[in-house]
DNA sequence: GCCAACGTTGGC
DNA sequence: GCCAACGTTGGC
């Protein structure tokens, strides 16, 4: 029988995702075909085990703006895609080139993100003033993770911040 | 530009 | 497998 629906059953997770508006911001992503881009560059084991082992088509996605003179949430997105490798790894001219990663074995993976909107920037300093957050990974001393999982209640709480 | 925190690398 | 050196991240 044809579906749309996700590949597997289990209940939607939840995400936070890091990308510096000045590679693709959350208007870049809105204005991209089927407001979908691909998520390149991550290149971190964890991160990518996220993608790989946890994160499926219909997952919620906050959209973080990183490494910016605002940093903070900036949309809300969705996964769109399954993982494929990410051909900026093997490519020389890009700053993503990982010349150490195997052509038959791509050791970097990306995925689909598609942007459903675009929400007033909800600051560092805001997210750490809500005490049902004080948990969030992104806010815990030293992360650097380019992909982190939000509970169910930190999702919930952060739309009605939106 | 500073610097704390963390991941990766590579010699042993 | 240890661990020091190094590179990167990312807020400030």
């Amino acid at each position: 029988m044809a579906s749309t629906a996700p590949p597997t059953d289990r209940p939607p997770r939840y995400w936070l995702m890091k990308s510096e508006p000045d590679e693709c911001s959350i208007d870049d992503a809105l204005a991209a075909p089927q407001h979908t881009v691909p998520w390149t560059g991550v290149r971190n084991y964890q991160a990518r085990n996220f993608m790989r082992d946890d994160m499926q088509v219909g997952d919620g996605v906050l959209f973080y703006h990183s490494s910016c003179p605002e940093p903070g949430i900036a949309g809300i997105a969705r996964v769109a895609s399954a993982t494929r490798p990410d051909p900026t790894q093997f490519d020389p001219e890009s700053p993503y080139f990982d010349p150490k990663s195997p052509t038959d074995r791509p050791r970097w993976l990306l995925l689909d993100v598609q942007a459903l909107r675009k929400t007033p920037l909800i600051s560092l300093a805001e997210l750490r003033a809500v005490p049902a957050l004080a948990e969030m990974r992104v806010l815990q001393r030293g992360n650097r993770l380019s992909i982190t999982p939000v509970t169910d209640a930190e999702w919930a709480r952060i739309l009605t911040l939106v």
